[in-house]
DNA sequence: GGATTGATCGTGACGGTGTCAAGATGTGCG
DNA sequence: CGCACATCTTGACACCGTCACGATCAATCC
């Protein structure tokens, strides 16, 4: 598990930090993959900035703007790894099991940003820019089962079919660990994260694009 | 939105509750209803059970001992009404759509519970009676796909989806609000969770059904 | 260079929290 | 009836989020 980089010290007086926001989104994700999220306090991202407890709430409002912030910081490199994950591959199934496994790497390398960024509970919701970095990040997702439907069968109900893959990966991210424990506990080799992807996406997408002419009309 | 039944008042002195462990379970789905989890205190419980801050702590040792015993409910209710879900049907595929439905109605009439029961950072995971609750609602649609493998495709590989279609309805539970806001934004109907729940066991059964050899083979 | 304004902090206070220890009360059994 | 245990209450402590107020720094203008 990856740490990110420890947060800059000041650049100027104890009152200009210089890079505070930065500094405070760094300490944010330490502290959710030492403490978890249900132990994350924002007098401790403080301590680790090494500023004074109020400091983030001139930068980010309260506890769920800075967490906001983290979740939307964690979608935009979603995005980024799923388009560099796809690119240059000109068969969309193909690509769609690339980008799959660019959302293992995120998950495995970004931790703390994917355990916020599904978090309604902790989270501004209503935050435009959350909602602008989640689509992007979908749209990705959707652009290439749109690309399967045109190559393979112009009859796959894209938004569903789209859905169903961005649910999948959700439920599965967070469902990982009680796989492996079930595994551990029936004395199987643990499947891993990358691997469930694989077959999830064979199983998805192998059998949609044969059954031509069966599936629902696209809405 | 349905409610719990309201806290049981004391049979017995103030020294003496009679049923308290229950009366807080109902109080501390309460609290999730009306405050969500990021705003669920144990003393905010103790007081809608008309204790003292104290009392919970003896019955379930700390917050995460609570939470745990809210999600172990929740993972009973599940089973027993994917159980009934099911029960009386005879192929296995609608048996599968049913209890997709089963989950459904549990996602709608226990909110509360499906918002503790996969939140690994608030739970004790390392819990056996949660993870046994957890794996006997699980076992339910392991069990319905494995009929779907012996009825209609013997390499169906049983683990794989089963754990795919318990990954989807996870993540959809979920992200069913995000999806909701999302068709408002491009003004289209909302697609309900039910409906959500139905394309995509179409989409996963029905196409797994038919390419009969194609699947890898069951580990 | 000094004054002014706004940005960017630190300090202190308040009410709420979780958890622990000690003690008070109630129940059941011999 | 006494005892042991269960089941609470009370009080304390450290930590928390948030707010108000004030201190300091940077940039701009005259």
């Amino acid at each position: 598990m990856r740490s990110p980089e420890p947060p800059e010290a000041p650049t100027s007086g104890a009152y200009h930090h210089g890079d505070l926001p930065n500094a405070l989104r760094a300490s944010a994700v330490e502290v959710i993959l030492s403490k978890g999220l249900h132990g994350f306090s924002l007098r401790e991202v403080a301590r680790r900035a090494g500023v004074s407890h109020a400091a983030p709430g001139y930068h980010f409002g309260d506890v769920r703007g800075l967490l906001t912030a983290v979740a939307i910081e964690g979608f935009e490199t979603l995005r980024d790894e799923l388009v560099r994950s796809g690119a240059g591959i000109d068969d969309p199934i193909e690509r769609l099991k690339a980008i799959g496994g660019g959302y293992v790497r995120v998950a495995i390398e970004h931790p703390a940003h994917c355990e916020v960024m599904f978090r309604d509970d902790v989270l501004s919701a209503d935050d435009p820019a959350l909602a602008e970095a989640g689509l992007g990040a979908y749209s990705v997702l959707e652009a290439t089962v749109a690309a399967i439907a045109d190559r393979y069968n112009a009859e796959l109900p894209v938004h569903d079919v789209a859905r169903l893959c961005w649910s999948t990966m959700q439920g599965l991210v967070e469902l990982q660990p009680k796989f492996v424990a079930l595994d551990a506990m029936l004395t199987r080799t643990p499947t891993s994260l990358d691997e469930h992807v694989d077959r999830f996406t064979d199983l998805i997408i192998t059998g949609l694009v044969q059954q031509r002419g069966q599936t629902r009309p696209r809405r």
